[in-house]
DNA sequence: CCGATTCGTCGAATCGGTTCGACCGAGGGA
DNA sequence: TCCCTCGGTCGAACCGATTCGACGAATCGG
């Protein structure tokens, strides 16, 4: 089941058959007929390992995501999926590599072993050793997200500090004016995990610009969270009147947590939030909230990815997105 | 940065230099110390396809995956997460391939390629093109899923029929005579999607044997969906007082119609289904549930497959597991 | 009608590893 | 002392594709 299998049935040679394959030198169409009846009867497909080494590529990409003992948040899942969509349409296959925790055996081998011809990168912190390390070793790379100072590197990302200052001012001009930041879990802001700090640098500046009264917590990426951080922020500060999250996995809980302190959303309460519209739209009252283009996103770190392998010395390029707002139910007016 | 280049360095022969890596001769402490020196020196790592070529196997598997235009579950994306976790201990990297829909250029790069040493296919059906096209393949493959007749096949799964059997005589332990089942999708069901097929089986035959009053609806995977179903199904049948629910997406929507009609739960109706722990609870108040063990039968799904890979003639195997009912807050005595 | 292209094909080299057979020297048993 | 074994190393073959140089035949321009 090999091109010399397929040569000695076809009797040509081997290098024909190649050429009746990618076209790259002219073959008689009756040679070509022949060649091809052969390959279909067979059903040869060419080996990869074989194409890969004498290539010098292999029509693969990584993808590197967190590992699995983080679960992904639905936000993430989008990435995932777009991501591997996108290449599917290039005919690109993914390989997928756990990064971070015990599982950096996985992420060398994508890097140094030649396995794949570039890289895209999921959840990157502010300073990331797999940036670094992916620089030095120049295999052509695109994040999703960004470090601190990005500049020699691709990425797509989400503008949240324009999105959560948005969420802000749409608070404002309905009159809120104690509002509250439900972040991401303390634990990724503390590891330096670039939303989370860029959603409170955007929170603190919209505040300060509209002269409200702003507090900003951190709560861990599941309901359960999200109510206990809501029922604490209500007893702490009964004066809010509105809720900024980034948060998606917690807003349930942010629902439930409302719901037993009898503030009813959107008549006592607002909520705005930035999350995936699948996500927003199953809440009950549909989420008010910054809907994420994953699918957009994905396919663009796709784009780059591309780019940067067929000219890995081209300028570095990125894509900064800041979905609207819309409006579903859960902001009104604050009562006065 | 090849094999040669090492050699030339260490002043030895490229097989000196793969006799030391692999350890299959014996080489001197010297030569092996000089050796490993300059590949650390060098961030030498062997060539994957170069490898793989000569081996003729990849030390990859791959994962198929339904298309990305339909969402995963919960579920399902506990059982992705756990088999890329499985394998990583495994040292294998994980190729994901999108099945179905326009992607089956990409099932078919991965199973005839030899690009993978073996597959675990997701979301298998009754009747399953890319079953039985890998069995004429002669590849390895788990399936996470089965067909209707698995005989020919090694897999992993969810004994769904005697899992909504308990469901239903949980229910008709506390006394609940008319209680519904809200089953996944229409078009999956009449795709021939195993699990649907088997709760349905498995709620008739419980409903017949404790004598009870069963009604059974498909409902489309999200909470909109789940709502509109459950609406249904109160004004049809308003003397239900239970729901079994294999459909954890449409959950928070049933929750929601079941509080809209003013029914409590668990006071007036009691609620028991089939999900994620983690999903389970999410909920409020959370799902009596059973518990689908994503992580152990991913794990296992890697084992078998690893299983086949190294004796591709050994008998095939199997796990069916049913996991009990963790009792949380959805279920209470009918009231009379 | 002849030299220069072009077409169609072949053989051989190559990619970067692994592995087999062979060789040399040292050590052990008879 | 001789022969055999074994440790340690090398060179060459091989995996299955692509690609380069070469070559005969057909075609074209002048």
């Amino acid at each position: 089941m090999n091109i010399g299998e397929i040569a000695k049935r076809a009797g040509v040679s081997r290098s024909t058959v190649s050429y009746a394959l990618t076209g790259r030198r002219p073959v008689s169409p009756e040679t070509k007929q022949r060649i091809l009846a052969v390959i279909d009867e067979l059903g040869y497909r060419p080996n990869a390992a074989a194409r890969a080494l004498k290539e010098g590529r292999t029509r693969t990409i990584g993808l590197v995501i967190p590992p699995a003992s983080t679960r992904l948040t639905d936000m993430q899942l989008g990435f995932v999926a777009s991501v591997v969509d996108a290449a599917a349409r290039a005919d690109l296959d993914v390989l997928l590599s756990p990064s971070g925790g015990e599982h950096d055996r996985s992420f060398e081998r994508v890097v140094t072993g030649q396995r794949v011809d570039g890289v895209i990168v999921m959840e990157i912190r502010l300073e990331d050793d797999r940036v670094a390390r992916l620089m030095a070793s120049g295999l052509p790379f695109v994040g999703i997200g960004r470090t601190r100072d990005p500049a020699g590197m691709s990425w797509v990302d989400l503008d949240y500090e324009t999105l959560i200052g948005r969420c802000v001012h749409h608070l404002a001009d309905l009159g809120h004016r104690d509002i509250a930041l439900v972040n991401r879990s303390a634990e990724l802001v503390a590891a330096g995990y670039g939303p989370g700090h860029r959603a409170r640098a955007g929170f603190d500046r919209a505040v300060a610009d509209r002269g409200l009264r702003g507090v900003a917590v951190c709560c861990a990426d599941d309901a359960q969270a999200g109510q206990a951080c809501t029922e604490r922020l209500l007893a702490e500060h009964p004066e809010l009147t509105a809720i900024a999250t980034v948060n998606e996995a917690a807003a349930a809980g942010v629902y439930h947590a409302l719901a037993r302190a009898g503030r009813e959303v959107p008549r006592d309460f607002s909520i705005v939030g930035v999350a995936a519209r699948h996500w927003a739209e199953n809440l009950h009252p549909p989420l008010t909230a910054a809907d994420v283009p994953a699918v957009e996103l994905g396919a663009h770190a796709v784009d780059l990815l591309l780019g940067r392998i067929a000219d890995p010395a081209a300028a570095h390029r990125h894509l900064l997105v800041a979905p609207p707002i819309s409006l579903r139910a859960t902001t009104g007016p604050a009562r006065s």
